[in-house]
DNA sequence: AAAACTACCAACCGCGCGTGT
DNA sequence: GACACGCGCGGTTGGTAGTTT
């Protein structure tokens, strides 16, 4: 069955840019008539346009609540975070960006955030580390590394945020109570008895923080992979590093994210397919950036809410050599990041707290 | 100064969905 | 159930301004 077209082809119907009578022709007529029947719309108006094209001039551009002007950090920020849920969906998307329009936000993905993402070596489809840079593919093809291919599999796109790291290395009943030892090694052990160390090492570095009884404890987890199998990629290790913020502080956040219930998570297997399309995210200051060397994984575990009694929901960065919020920071700024080639993470606390699989 | 290149974004296009007949 | 219609969505295109060579 097909579609009539919304206008006739050919019909001496006007296209192309809009010139300031047919803008002014458009508005005079919806601020005396409003909008809706798109159809006869422009013959009432007086215009020599398709409706479907009124109706894209207004929404897009003559509607009075529309903001111009650059994107916000703020606004930059949240549509990265609405981004890794809700994929492409730029309407819903616009929906919680007062005065800005689905094109716009698409325009803008499509020309400062994608190319941003991959130049941090983040796929901007998956939200996740590229992590056929890594060459881990025969760690995929283990038939022990079920929960890692999962995830992998997963129909939903994946959220670039650090707890999915976590889970790649901890997905075991075992517990290991890290706030009470800190000056252990973080070795999350693999399921089925594959030693970690098969694919490298953990070493944790716990630093008291100035003027704080907080602890910050950096792990590094240092693979020998080395992606010989994409010599011609070698350009996507730039040591570029990119802050970038994730939208969970706090246990809420996941089980609204999730659908269900965040303390059986993995009994029930990684459930993203409940995910919520309209969940909102919150904006918090649990931050993450990417730096894109494949050989070696820095993961940084911010305990200080255990450490410190009067903890914030929005615990501050301590380190601010490892933690940089998206929206603070000027393209300078940023640019100082390069000489970081490693991929760091800051996760809340309480978060780890709360999931007993580590 | 001019050509080539790049970035940006308004506008177009085709498709799918919901609704009414 | 089949079809027509209205509308909205996401992908793509093409014009233009800015920058580099």
């Amino acid at each position: 069955m097909g579609r009539t077209p919304c206008c006739e082809k050919n019909n001496g119907l006007k296209k192309g840019p809009w010139t300031t009578e047919e803008d002014q022709k458009l508005i005079d007529y919806i601020q005396k008539h409003g909008y809706g029947n798109w159809r006869t719309l422009p013959k009432n108006a007086g215009l020599q346009r398709c409706g479907k094209s009124c109706r894209l001039r207004w929404t897009n551009y003559l509607r009075p609540d529309i903001k111009r002007g650059r994107f916000s950090f703020e606004e930059e920020e949240t549509i990265i975070q609405l981004h890794s849920i809700l994929g492409n969906k730029w309407s819903a998307i616009a929906s919680r960006l007062p005065g800005r329009t689905d094109n716009e936000i698409k325009n803008y993905w499509n020309t400062h955030i994608r190319k941003r993402l991959l130049r941090m070596g983040i796929d901007p489809v998956t939200h996740s580390p590229r992590l056929d840079l890594l060459d881990l593919s025969s760690f995929l093809c283990s038939s022990q590394m079920n929960n890692f291919q999962n995830l992998l599999n997963m129909q939903q796109p994946l959220v670039m945020n650090p707890e999915l790291l976590k889970l790649l290395f901890a997905t075991s009943s075992h517990q290991q109570d890290y706030s009470n030892n800190q000056n252990q090694p973080f070795n999350p052990p693999i399921q089925n008895q594959i030693p970690l160390s098969n694919f490298g090492q953990f070493q944790d570095q716990v630093q008291q923080v100035p003027n704080s009884n907080a602890n910050v404890c950096t792990t590094t987890f240092t693979t020998p992979c080395v992606s010989s199998s994409l010599p011609n990629e070698s350009h996507l290790f730039e040591p570029k590093v990119e802050p970038y913020t994730s939208n969970f502080n706090d246990l809420s956040n996941y089980q609204q994210y999730f659908g269900h219930d965040i303390e059986n998570w993995h009994e029930n297997g990684f459930g993203l397919s409940t995910l919520k399309e309209d969940y909102v995210p919150q904006l918090s200051s649990h931050n993450y950036y990417y730096g894109s060397d494949n050989q070696n994984l820095m993961y940084q575990n911010s305990n200080q809410i255990l450490s410190t009694p009067s903890s914030s929901t929005t615990p501050t960065p301590l380190n601010s050599n490892s933690t940089c919020i998206l929206g603070s920071n000027t393209e300078d700024e940023r640019e100082s990041y390069e000489s970081c080639n490693r991929l760091n993470f800051e996760i809340p606390a309480h978060i780890l707290e709360a999931n007993d699989f580590m």
